[in-house]
DNA sequence: CCCATACAGTAAACCAGGTTGTCTATCTTG
DNA sequence: CAAGATAGACAACCTGGTTTACTGTATGGG
């Protein structure tokens, strides 16, 4: 409330509301994962990180093209990756082929919170599943098609959501 | 791609996509609403700012209550109408019944934001019913409210995409 | 009535994650 | 082989969070 202190409603809904359901909805997944991160011992985690850790993969990656597949400066990816260095998801190698390239890729740990987190964005999709049923998943997921077209995997949002841009 | 490095897939689609087509179009809007910021004069706001101009409103509020909407400290909503009044959106005055309090209101620039807001979100929502449909654009929503039934007015979405929580 | 407590706001010190700008070391290429 | 491009690191700074600590102003129970 408090959006529009317009004299009286034209439409039937504000527009706001339908993409705050899609911000909802994404959250609402998001949330069930880290929870589940959490438990699986990983709390510390935070949404932006799903993000970092697809970007590096399963098959590594470097500073420079981190930064790229997340919008952000080769510094910034730097020094998300030291943190999680730190934190024991990512290992650097020097890379025999080119010295100035370091591979980062995951660790253990960090491929656990790989596989843990598809499997849980799988669990929630079942739910969902459960819900709707699986033909109006498969309308939403069309017609969700048809809104935001672009290509799926942008993994920039962590520069996205944020100061500067 | 690089998500599930798995043997066969078992299923039809991998459980984030769904999650990532909600943020993408969730994006899509908030960005086309910041475009027509940007050309209405206001660049710099942010997608963040979004929640903050909503939760202050037209009736105005203070720090602690915006506090409590945005699901940060006081100390972190004292920051946030600092930085706003520095440019021109909020303005603070002396509450007369409470010397405690400091009344917090939208300039004319500040409302002016709001109601911009408003009108591109309603006109995206027209984009979206021309492309989809009124019928589809209603099951649409009726589905995403069958998924994420929570009140759809939380805007504390700051604290949540972002360190510490 | 007054004093203890609660509450609003501010300030300081810190952290995370961004930015620019600069620098070194290492390819790569004309 | 020298010149330019590239990868990474470092420093200084910004924003927007946090915790801790403090001031000033209600408010309510003895």
């Amino acid at each position: 409330m408090a959006v529009r202190a317009g004299p009286a409603m034209s439409e039937p809904r504000p527009g706001f509301e339908l993409p705050l359901r899609f911000f909802a909805a994404f959250r609402a997944a998001v949330d069930a994962v880290h929870d589940d991160l959490a438990r699986a011992g990983h709390p510390h985690l935070r949404p932006m990180h799903g993000f970092v850790f697809q970007a590096i993969g399963t098959r590594g990656t470097t500073a420079v093209e981190l930064g790229a597949r997340l919008g952000v400066t080769k510094q910034a990816a730097g020094k998300t990756i030291a943190a999680l260095e730190r934190q024991g998801y990512v290992e650097r190698a020097p890379n025999p082929a080119d010295a100035r390239r370091k591979a980062v890729r995951l660790t253990a740990a960090g491929r656990d919170v790989l596989d843990r987190s598809a499997a849980a964005f799988d669990r929630v999709r079942s739910e969902w599943a459960d819900r709707l049923g699986p033909d109006r998943l498969a309308a939403l997921e069309a017609d969700l098609a048809d809104l935001a077209p672009g290509e799926l995997l942008r993994l920039d949002a962590p520069g996205w959501f944020g100061p500067d841009r």
